[in-house]
DNA sequence: GCGACAG
DNA sequence: ATCTTGTCGC
């Protein structure tokens, strides 16, 4: 985990925004994230050729116990180079929208555990495809101060055209008049994933590297590993 | 007021 | 997400 100790004032800045309390009520959090939004980066095209290290982010809810497990595996090859995990009660209902609150602590706890520098994650979940355009994978970007990419398997919002039954098929995700992601179709006749830019990616490079790392199966290799490090299966 | 609604 | 049996298809 970075340190919080600077001498660089550019790099002590960007300390001060992402670290704040979990522990909201539903409309603290909701202001919270009309507040982070604007920190939120998603123009930053990810150069994959420069793609080492990539990171699958998942959360399993069990009896109240929440699991979050972060795997992070080589890039091409999907070997695994490191499993961190971390357990603890759920500390907020499942509300659309607020999801990074109920996930976030947990996660929090994972990823100060992570040793490896993954050169970007992969979350269960939105990005920008999300109503105030900062879903979990935005907000845990601004966390992490590093490149995120949120997929999804069903969508929150937004509409859409048509979607050719091809794998590698896209097409943009609209809500309100502005594309907030794109549908991604990552196995011939199976359901599209929801793709959005996190923090520091853009919807090209996102939906470049989710195809990257979808080599067999409908989910990106790092979020199957993560789901099943994560308790599932 | 009535639906929709990541995980 | 989790709860759950059998069942349809490659």
């Amino acid at each position: 985990m970075t340190s919080y100790i600077s001498a660089s004032p550019t790099e002590a800045a960007l300390h001060l925004y992402p670290r704040h309390a979990w522990d909201l009520t539903p409309s603290e959090a909701v202001a919270l994230q009309k507040r982070l939004r604007g920190e939120v980066a998603i123009d930053r095209p990810i150069d994959l050729s420069s793609v080492h290290l990539v990171a699958g982010v998942d959360v399993s809810v069990k009896n109240e116990r929440s699991r979050a497990a972060v795997v992070v595996v080589t890039f091409p090859g999907f070997l695994v180079v490191e499993i961190a995990t971390a357990e603890r009660p759920t500390p907020f209902p499942y509300v659309p929208g607020l999801l990074s609150f109920r996930e976030g602590p947990v996660l929090e706890e994972a990823f100060g555990r992570l040793r490896a520098e993954p050169d970007v994650f992969l979350f269960d979940g939105m990005g920008t495809a999300h109503p105030r355009r900062i879903g979990i994978a935005c907000h845990m970007g601004l966390w992490l101060e590093r490149p995120t990419i949120g997929v999804g398997k069903t969508r929150l919002v937004g509409t859409h055209g048509p979607l050719a039954e091809e794998k590698g098929a896209s097409t943009p995700l609209i809500d309100r008049g502005e594309t907030i992601g794109a549908v991604l179709r990552t196995r011939t006749g199976k359901h599209p994933l929801f793709i959005s830019p996190g923090h520091r990616a853009d919807l090209t490079s996102a939906v470049a590297l989710v195809l990257a790392c979808t080599p067999r199966y409908r989910l990106p290799e790092p979020i199957r590993l993560a789901h099943r490090a994560a308790g599932d299966f």
